[in-house]
DNA sequence: CTCCAGGGAGCCT
DNA sequence: AGGCTCCATGGA
């Protein structure tokens, strides 16, 4: 087991790991303690989150200085990708508007990253997303994870895997809502078959424009355009996408009521067309900012 | 007890 | 295309 660090000097821009890892943007994620969107403290509390990067189990914890690691070999380049420590995600922040609730979300969380995490557990935890709160949807990865995914150890360190498109088509339906899943078990089997029957997978959704590519997406079973959206944007590298839940919606009525239409492709684009030039950024900000301040 | 959660599928017009 | 209903489960 090795450690190391990320000097804050080296990551360009700012970084707020609490309020990335914990804005429901990802559910692969973990806290060493155990617990979760504890809404009541101040983001950039000094917690260790630990997950699976590059198959290696790896924690990491922010402190005022540093990006902190340990892990069986350097884990730098990974996270870099994985959290978007990059240029052009700081360049995506600076762009955020200043005024409005963007702006206020912005001052309240500036560093949040969008992250890039995996294609299948991303996929599989935003079908299980519908009509569920984000505590329960963490805990339902997790479940499936310990469950189907076998774990990986190095040193003090245990984590389980995402399982497999085919471990997870593998599950019977039964199981599924055993566990939990309800009315999302069907939707989970029949994806995971799709993408382990090669039927329509990650990269036929890659490098097609926006709309084609969340079109597509949309005939995996169980994934309707917010959710979609959600995979694009945190996994696909798309940053277009604003989902529209229920929060995001209230949001629009509330502070973009000019917005026109009543579909969701016409919400869509209406409010992207306000939002600059990145806006799932925006959204991401909003989303985070409007759950933990409680009111749109 | 009732209500609701990062919606989507199936069916109807 | 657009509108309606049902869908499991757990926590408030």
């Amino acid at each position: 087991m090795r450690s190391g660090a990320i000097p804050q000097s080296a990551i360009p821009g700012p970084l707020d790991l609490q309020a990335t890892l914990e804005s429901g943007q990802t559910f692969r994620w973990t806290r060493r303690d155990g617990s979760m969107y504890d809404s009541a403290e101040p983001s950039g509390g000094e917690h260790w989150y630990r997950t699976l990067v590059d198959g290696q189990p790896v924690e990491v914890r922010q402190t005022d200085s540093t990006l902190e690691w340990r892990a069986a070999a350097d884990p730098t380049a990974a996270l870099i990708e994985r959290l978007a420590l990059t240029d052009d995600m700081t360049a995506m922040i600076e762009a955020l508007a200043d005024e409005g609730v963007v702006g206020n979300a912005k001052a309240a969380y500036e560093g949040l990253r969008i992250v890039n995490e995996p294609f299948f557990p991303t996929l599989v935890s935003f079908i299980l997303s519908a009509q569920m709160r984000i505590e329960r949807i963490h805990s339902l990865v997790q479940a499936l994870s310990r469950k189907y995914g076998a774990a990986v150890r190095t040193g003090d360190l245990t984590v389980h895997r995402f399982p497999t498109p085919e471990e997870l088509a593998a599950a019977t339906e039964t199981e599924l809502r055993d566990l939990g899943l309800g009315y999302r078990a069907p939707y989970v089997e029949a994806t995971a078959e799709m993408v382990a029957d090669g039927e329509l997978t990650a990269s036929d959704l890659t490098g097609q424009p926006y709309e084609t590519a969340r079109r597509r997406a949309t005939e995996f079973v169980g994934v309707g355009e917010k959710v979609a959206d959600c995979v694009l944007l945190f996994s696909l590298g798309y940053t277009e996408p604003v989902p529209l839940d229920t929060w995001i919606r209230t949001a629009i009525d509330t502070h973009y009521p000019d917005v026109e239409g009543s579909s969701y492709d016409e919400i869509s684009r209406g409010i992207r067309d306000r939002l600059g030039p990145d806006p799932g950024v925006a959204q991401t900000y909003v989303f985070h900012y409007l759950r933990n301040e409680g009111s749109p």
